[in-house]
DNA sequence: TCAAGATGCCACAAAATACAACATATTAAC
DNA sequence: GTTAATATGTTGTATTTTGTGGCATCTTGA
């Protein structure tokens, strides 16, 4: 790849992320470290984005990025990514949902090669399009301010016409009585279709969730075959969750064996 | 292989590709590192090309957005963007396509209330969504890395059970004939799309568009009620602008006169 | 506060590319 | 066919770009 087109690719990620760290570009372009930061500094002295530590800014954004909110357990959530994306291998396609967890599943998929990716969340779009081959579909409907989702019919309309490889979706909790739960009733409907859409659908959940309610149940529990968190859960739970044909993968220190 | 042939070969594959490398130009001709260079210094100066370390960039295709370009008309696109925002009132519905100068009237949007916004840009959509009671539709679609644009028959069909007072819509091109072009197919449909999809459909380009051509025609030019940019054309693209229903913004200093 | 890890920065090495000079091949004109 | 003109290939050196490693500095979390 020749410098400029390096350079303006960069240039156009960052004004398209709005940020972006030194790390990052270099995923995406196979440049080594120092050469991404003289480009940096060449681009910042044109005007063209403003260096900072790590990284770059984009001068276009008038408003900072979606706020990232305060992270709890981002520990047990990081490992449950992890074990959740091993599923996963090169080139399969994957249903990502808007949620803090999956999002830490995106994280390790940044590894995958030549995905196929559906996600109603525009932080794992920004993270995995244009990477290692990723194709990325982003569903369609109207934005969630909060949490940067797209949520609505338009997205359930656009999802019925796919179906993937795996689905990996957040719960807002999980009952005693092991019903996924989640709190509005758009989130839960596109929840459950996606949990529908794929042979494999995974449901990522750290141990707060557990025995606990939210306000809509996430239709289709039946459709879920493997469900990943961070400690075994307590006694009523887990007998709950032995009822169902789910495999539940633990991912603190040594892996719950397999059921199934 | 004869030069001129050869030369206008690569000059074909540079205009096609956007950029390409000596090295790649050396794997499919069976010439000399050394005659691809001068034939590269010979094109360079008759202007067909636009040499650089390593390789040759093309003119024509502005696409992979040339970063220096970007910056040369940033106030023409910022006049621009002020003007053509200034035709939305508060609470209005609007329809945004994915450039760099529309996103110059998103900024200007942002003083606005109450919106309804359906675009296909994350980068719009980050910039509206949460502002002033605006409520964001994002189109669903296949996300271009390159610009952040979800694009495919997701995105038009999402669309199409949409109306919005206004469109605002950039070209990749205005040809001397008044077509509104752009560089992909799928491109130009949600743009052709976009223009029938609202009362008032509106066109901004700065005059670096003008007189120019891109592959793909838009469809549906007499859809468009204005057209903003920064200068005024020049007069045989000005004459081509008059036989349509159009109205022609000039966002300079002092406004053009407005017709119709 | 410290320590550890990440990042910045510098100098030099390595690689890729540009350029110039000359040799060879091809073309065109006669 | 010969010859001059032009084009192409080769070679060697200069220049530019990129990579690497060492060390200073900053950030972060305990």
């Amino acid at each position: 790849m020749l410098a400029e087109q390096r350079q303006s690719l960069i240039t156009a990620m960052v004004n398209q992320r709005g940020s972006l760290s030194i790390t990052e570009i270099q995923r995406k372009l196979k440049v080594s470290r120092e050469t991404i930061r003289r480009d940096l500094l060449l681009l910042a002295d044109r005007n063209l984005l403003r260096k900072t530590h790590g990284g770059a800014l984009s001068l276009e954004r008038s408003e900072p990025e979606i706020a990232v909110r305060e992270e709890i357990n981002a520990d047990a959530k990081r490992a449950i990514g992890r074990l959740a994306a091993s599923l996963v291998p090169d080139g399969a396609s994957v249903i990502l949902a808007t949620s803090s967890t999956v999002q830490r599943v995106a994280d390790t998929l940044l590894a995958r090669q030549g995905l196929t990716v559906f996600t109603n969340s525009i932080a794992i779009c920004s993270k995995l399009a244009g990477h290692n081959k990723n194709r990325v579909y982003l569903l369609g409907g109207e934005v969630q301010a909060i949490n940067g989702a797209t949520l609505g019919r338009d997205a359930t309309a656009m999802l019925s016409h796919y179906f993937a490889d795996f689905a990996f979706v957040g719960a807002g909790a999980i009952s005693p009585n092991a019903w996924v739960m989640d709190f509005t009733r758009e989130e839960g409907e596109l929840h459950g279709l996606m949990l529908q859409s794929a042979r494999t659908a995974v449901v990522v959940a750290d141990h707060s969730k557990f025995s606990r309610y939210a306000p809509v149940r996430v239709g289709n529990l039946e459709k879920v075959t493997h469900l990943v968190t961070d400690r075994p859960p307590d006694p009523p739970m887990a007998a709950a969750l032995a009822a169902l044909p789910l495999e539940l993968l633990v991912a603190d220190g040594q892996p719950q064996p397999e059921r199934k």
